[in-house]
DNA sequence: AGAAGGCCCTGCGTGC
DNA sequence: TGCACGCAGGGCCTTC
């Protein structure tokens, strides 16, 4: 093997560790799936115990948080966005994001340094006490409590789009969105305001679904490719949906981590490899973060 | 209003 | 063996 074949080898080598040890970030699937796991251990369960082990995440924790969850039952789970709510018998609901490396560790065998946020539940009838440990390394994520009936208004949700599996994100709304923008459509779908959950992860696999380049003006696209659009990003969302959920029962991990699964992607992490069209993927930066895209299927031309 | 860039933060891979 | 460095990026912020 001459030296120019075995750098290829040993650069395609570390690709294929660095694609099996990719870091999964946490984007609407994977915050729906970590809810779903969460369900089981604490819809209608009570909160015995709250502790907080540092002051703040991306920003400060509510202040009274441990008083304001310790003895509250929590009544049901609802995700909007990235963003995981669990709301209680009392006025006030718990809002959570992950950020980047936020996750839910379901009976950790201990606690790290990591695992800012402990609720332990009450033993029930049918249900053993759980301890739930929300880790996030890197501290992107937050922790809200807002009220109930206050929560459509609080600015943070009512500055977003459209859930992108419900009813209101349709082509038209789509089209309304995009009216004029000269900014990629890659740039303009992380932009929650248009359409609430994607990350960078779901926004290259649906553009690579859709046959559309990142690059392409927002603005520009319009018609056939604009419903298609519509359509991969359900789909690409839907499917990350069912792999976490058919690939870990009850979606919790052995080791008890919560909303990360198994899930091949076409383009993302790809670069310089295969896609299926017999083109190869590649690999630009569009607002400081990665694009992944076949510029064989996904031409800037329509 | 839209576009562009910076900031926060830690773990990991890489190169020396 | 260790150390420095670059990279990952969601939401928010400032500047133009």
């Amino acid at each position: 093997m001459g030296a120019k074949s075995g750098n290829r080898f040993l650069a395609g080598l570390a690709r294929a560790v660095r694609r099996s040890t990719a870091r999964r970030m946490p984007e609407l699937p994977e915050v729906e799936t970590t809810l779903r796991g969460l369900t089981r251990y604490l819809e209608g369960a009570r909160i015995a115990r709250v502790r907080v082990n540092r002051p703040d995440l991306r920003r400060p924790f509510p202040e009274g948080l441990a008083q304001a969850l310790t003895g509250a039952t929590i009544t049901g789970l609802e995700r909007r966005a990235k963003y995981g709510i669990l709301h209680t018998d009392r006025a006030r609901s718990m809002v959570f994001h992950l950020g980047m490396s936020g996750r839910w560790r379901i009976n950790p065998d201990e606690l790290g340094k990591h695992d800012h946020l402990i609720l332990e539940t009450e033993a029930r009838p049918d249900h053993a006490a759980a301890v739930l440990a929300l880790n996030d390394a890197r501290r992107f994520g937050s922790v809200d409590l807002i009220d109930r009936d206050a929560l459509a208004a609080w600015a943070p949700f009512a500055a977003l789009g459209p859930e992108p599996l419900g009813p209101d994100f349709t082509p038209r709304h789509l089209a309304e969105a995009l009216a004029g923008r000269i900014s990629p459509i890659k740039v303009l779908l992380l932009d929650q305001r248009i359409v609430a959950g994607l990350g960078n992860i779901y926004v290259c696999e649906a553009l690579h679904r859709a046959r559309l380049s990142p690059a392409r003006a927002g603005g520009s696209i319009l018609g056939k490719p604009l419903a298609r659009l519509v359509a991969a990003i359900r789909e690409v969302l839907t499917e990350a949906i069912e792999a976490g959920g058919s690939t870990i029962r009850d979606y919790a991990q052995p080791n008890g981590e919560l909303g990360y699964f198994a899930k091949q992607w076409q383009v993302y992490g790809r670069e310089g490899e295969p896609c299926h069209c017999g083109g190869a993927v590649s690999r630009m930066v569009q607002g400081g973060r990665s694009s992944f895209w076949c510029a064989a299927c996904q031409p800037e031309s329509v």
